[in-house]
Formats: C-alpha cells, structure tokens, sequence
DNA sequence: TTGTATGCGTTATCAC
DNA sequence: GTGATAACGCATACAA
C-alpha cells in the first residue's frame, strides 16, 4: 500500500555499482561515463525515485528555500511580486515559502525565525508600517544569509534593496495633470509613513516648481490613505470651499474615495476636476471613469529581489556591496485625467 | 565573521551532558529533570542555538512542510485562500511553499514533483482549467501523501475536498433578481467549464423554476467570462433586441465588462437593467454602481483546506475516508440590483 | 571512471 | 532521568 520511497541506495542495489556513483550520476557529475549515466537514469525511472531534498540540503548546508515574508499576501501588490520571485526561483530550482507579518513585529519576527529554522538559503523582505527596530534583520547580515528588501525598505538596514523611483512617479502624475491644463492641484499623501509616500510628495512638489505653479499648503491632505480616508479629505476639501482642478492622490485606494465623493456633489471627473491614484491597483481600470494612475510593476519587482538575492548568493566569496534596484514606475493614463479636447 | 551554527552538540558540550538529552529537554519530552531542562533553554538561548528543521525533517520523515498549488497567486481569490491555509499552519507550525501552475498542465506536474522532492508532508491544490489527467495526483493519494482539493475540484480524485456551493450562490442570486421584480434574467456561464459554471447555471435554472418564470435559452450566453467576454456577451445580447432586465453573471469581470457596454448605451443600472457577479472580487465595491455579487469567502476556504489537511495527517493509521467541505455563499446586495423603492 | 568512508543535525531505540 | 549508538538520504574528499 505505502512503499518505501526510493532511494540512491535502491538504485545503486538494482545495477550493482555504489551510491556514490548514482549520486553522480543524478547530479551530472563530469566524472562518470555516459552508459551508466543512462543506466542510473533508467533505474531511477523504473523505481519511481524522487530525490529528497531534505537529505541533500543537510548534507549540502544549503535547502534551495527562499523565505519572502509581506505585510499580507491578499493584496494585490504582494501577490504579484511574489509571482514575480516564484518566476525566477522556479527556474533556478528554488521554492518560495511565503509567511505574513500582519503589520505586526512581533509577528515579523516570529515568523522570520521560523524560516530561519526551516533553513532557507535567504529572506525576501517589505516591512511592516509598525516595524520599528531591525535588529532580527541586521543580526541576519552578521549571520551571512542574505537578505533583500522591496518596496517598504528602510536605509537602517544594511542589504540590497529593491524599489521604484516613487519621486519620479510622483513627478510624472504631476506633470501630466499641469499638462492637462491644471493649476490647482490636490495632493493626498501620508507624511509620517516610510519613504514612499514623502518620495511622491517630493515628486508632486518638484513638478509643481519646474512648471512655475506656486505651492498651496493647504491643497496638501494628509490620511492613513485607506478609501475612506479619501472620502473623508475629499469631503473637507469641498467643505473647505478651496478651488481645486485636479487630486493626485499618492494611492489608489484614496483616489477611489475621492472619486465616489467627487460624483456624489456631481463633479464631473475630469471636466471639472482630473484625478490621479497611484499603484495601478487591478481596480482602477473599472472604476467610471477608468483612474489614471502609476504602474510600480510588482511582478518586475520581485524578479528583480528574486535576482538580488542570486546575486548577494552568487558573491558569497568575496565581500558584497549591497545593491539598490531601482525601477522606474509608468503613468497610466486612463480617463479619470484626460480633459476633452486636448 | 560568519560564526558556525550553534547545534545540540555544543549545548551538550557546554553543559557536560549528552546531544539526546538536549534533544529531549529542547521537544519537552517528559523524561527530563526540570533543571537539566531549564539549563538547557539558557544555553540554547546564550549560544543562539536555532533549531535545523532540516535534519529533524530528515530524520522524521515529515517537513512540517505545506505545498500550495494554484493557478496563479496574483488573483485576489487564490491569495486570499492562500491566507487562510497559512493562518492555520503556521498555528501548528507549518510552513507553506506556494507554486503556481499558470493553468497548464505540464507546469503543474513539474511543479508537484518539485514539491515531492522537497518532501511536503501534502498537498493543497486547486486544478488549472486546462487539466483533464489526473495520475499525477491518484498517485500521490497512493504514496499515501495527504492531498486536498479546493475550488476548482473533481471528482476523478478521491480525496478530501472544500468546496463553496455554487449551486445555492447561483440560486441566491437569480431569487434575489426575482425579488426585484426581474423577469427576464440573462445569465453568463461557462459550460466547457469545471464544475463550479455549471453549479451556478444550475442554482439559476431552479431559481427560475421554483419561481415559475419560464427559462428561454436565448438568455443564455456562454463565453470565457473575463471582462472583454462579458463586453461581447452584453453586445450580442443588445444587437439581437431582446427584452431583458437583469443579467446574472457567473464571474465579477464579466459583470463589469457588462456594466460598461450598458452603461455606454445609456441603460440605467439598475433601473433597465439589474446587474449580479459572482465572487466577490475586491474591486467588485468601487465600481459605479457597486456590483452585487457572490462571496465565496476565500479565507476561510483555504482553513478549511488546511484544517481537511491535518484531519488527513491526524488519522494516518485507520482507514481515512475522503471528507467534503461545503461552504456556504453570501448575496452581497449593492446597488447595482437594488430597484428603488423596494 | 568508480568505490570507500564520513558527516550534515537530529531523533529513536535501547541500555543503564 | 540520562547516555550511547544508529540511522534518516545524500554528497563529497580521498583513494584506487
């Protein structure tokens, strides 16, 4: 009912030669002649042999296991660059272990240990909004495991890191909506959070400068940039009687709230008011109007973590200087933006 | 610079006592002195000791490993499952390893044989559309490797599956339309499809029945049910002129596809015409009007999984009968089936 | 080109 | 309660 599983020593037993040698000759050992080669090869076939990889990684001191651990895996982004890692692992004979941290550090760290403890040759790390002390991490460099940070990375961490050039995407989205012909444009964006959002501040602010439009402070909303953060700002923002001709909103989430509010005090969007997220979330090109927005490519990001990671494994030997990847990020234009005529 | 792991051995060293009693006092085996024990816990933490998974694996004969197999993990729905199956291994101290098989079946099988030699202690799959053999996992059932099945199911496995009923989300659907004073109710399906189309067409066709409203075929249509098809599918429909004032369809893109081209000949949802998807797509609460549709509750289906799992595990010795889990949906009522003044 | 011997880190079995 | 020993399946240094 349950036969015993295979093994080298089976192989070696059926064709009278030693473990080693079919162990070489599953390996593609230069040092081992063609017929045996085959032979091993057909006997392997005939007894249904799988390789444990268990043994082997003991035995090699490395598991072809590479840890990834993100705030949560059922949001879009993550799930697209774990996609994106899963692409180039598989290929190199690598499996992914996915764990989430749920915002939380005690959870991060808990779960980084227990990937420690399965054994894997690296870690694939975005930290959570909470996470405020690295040390698991940096005491993981000491150790020589390498590990490769994306999207929400922090300098204090000494390691490759992979992100977009959040500035430019906020540069772009900018620059668009004054090509639109806007002059009073809102910002949403989240001033205490990790980089990206000031990045996409500094990108809306330099635009603005570039293209000689005076900054208006209060034009500038603050929030946790959930959508009903973004209904909420809207809401102040109409209540507040401003004028305003356009919201770029550095997530997509608030840009949605926004629009929902937009339309509920019968703003056409984009006559009287242009809209642009960030993220290019699945939704946004079946929201009415289609949202313009920018493309951070997660897929691309986590083949380019994915690749770090080879790469820090690679240059194991020699002292490694960590890399930083940066992506460029794509504006999206959609309807949501695009004023007639123009 | 790269200091050699700390092992059971060196505990032992430390301590003038023996690997195995370390090992004892490190799995709370109750042959053990409480103050061996306690000494044991301080050096493993003063040396930094981290257990090797791999070689109790290996020595065990069990990974504590979880493999996933989904068609692609970058879908809100399969993310989502995948959330739940972890929540419940990491409880337990599991790890899960997710693959995908991009809906081929080639993919699939490579990937599952990876996952074999990795020694995952079983299996949670959800079969790609394009699979019609199934060996590759009778013979996994026959290794006596736990194997559960979830969403896209069949029957030509014998082994533990979880499943939502589609028949009743189906059925809740087109009765909640009826409730609505619909009467010619179009519906989106796919045939060729697994199982899960079929369900839902045949909830539809009761629906109808129990309500004697008479079916007509014309309503029908059939498609690949993304969001273009859904497009093509609403035009055919308007060009052959016929009455219809609801459409029920089986997935939430083809429903948005719908939205569109109605919405592009100015038919008022849902005043003309009431709109129902199925599954409860995140972005299914964006669109205008937010679309009513069908949870599936992905969550709490991948528990489920993960629970079918270790009831398998649990009941290695006796004979195990393959279990069927069936969970039940919920009508998401938003506005794009709500006729006013009901 | 192949064989021999050894060990990766752990746990299970037996003995004491 | 603890110790000694073997074994899980594989890969590698060394011999031949």
């Amino acid at each position: 009912m349950k036969p015993k599983k295979a093994t080298i020593h089976d192989i070696a037993k059926e064709l009278n030669i030693t473990a080693s040698t079919v162990s070489r000759a599953l390996n593609n050992n230069p040092r081992i002649s063609e017929v045996t080669k085959k032979a091993v090869l057909g006997m392997a076939k005939d007894l249904n042999y799988q390789p444990n990889n268990l043994a082997a990684a003991l035995r090699k001191g490395k598991s072809q296991l590479i840890g990834i651990i993100v705030p949560t895996i059922n949001r879009s982004f993550f799930s697209s660059v774990i996609r994106g890692v899963e692409e180039v692992a598989n290929k190199l004979n690598y499996r992914v272990i996915v764990s989430q941290s749920n915002e939380d550090i005690d959870t991060e760290i808990a779960t980084l240990n227990a990937l420690l403890n399965a054994r894997v040759d690296g870690v694939l790390v975005s930290i959570g909004k909470n996470t405020n002390r690295f040390e698991h991490y940096n005491s993981l460099i000491e150790k020589g495991i390498p590990l490769v940070l994306f999207d929400r990375t922090t300098n204090e961490i000494g390691t490759s890191q992979v992100v977009i050039d959040d500035y430019l995407g906020g540069y772009l989205a900018t620059e668009h909506l004054i090509k639109q012909g806007c002059k009073k444009i809102v910002h949403f964006t989240n001033l205490k959070q990790v980089n990206i959002y000031k990045e996409r501040y500094r990108g809306y602010l330099e635009a603005l400068k570039d293209n000689n439009i005076p900054f208006n402070q209060s034009l500038v909303y603050e929030s946790n940039m959930q959508l009903v953060d973004g209904r909420k700002s809207t809401e102040k923002l109409l209540a507040s009687k401003q004028e305003f001709d356009a919201i770029f909103s550095a997530s997509d989430y608030a840009a949605v709230g926004a629009m929902q509010v937009l339309k509920e005090n019968d703003i056409n969007i984009p006559r009287d008011v242009a809209l642009v997220g960030f993220s290019n979330e699945p939704f946004t090109s079946f929201t009415d109007p289609p949202l313009t927005t920018v493309s951070q490519f997660p897929i691309e990001m986590g083949q380019a973590a994915a690749e770090s990671f080879f790469e820090i494994l690679d240059s194991k030997k020699k002292k490694f200087i960590p890399q930083k990847t940066v992506l460029q990020p794509e504006l999206i234009i959609r309807n949501s933006s695009l004023k007639e005529g123009r």
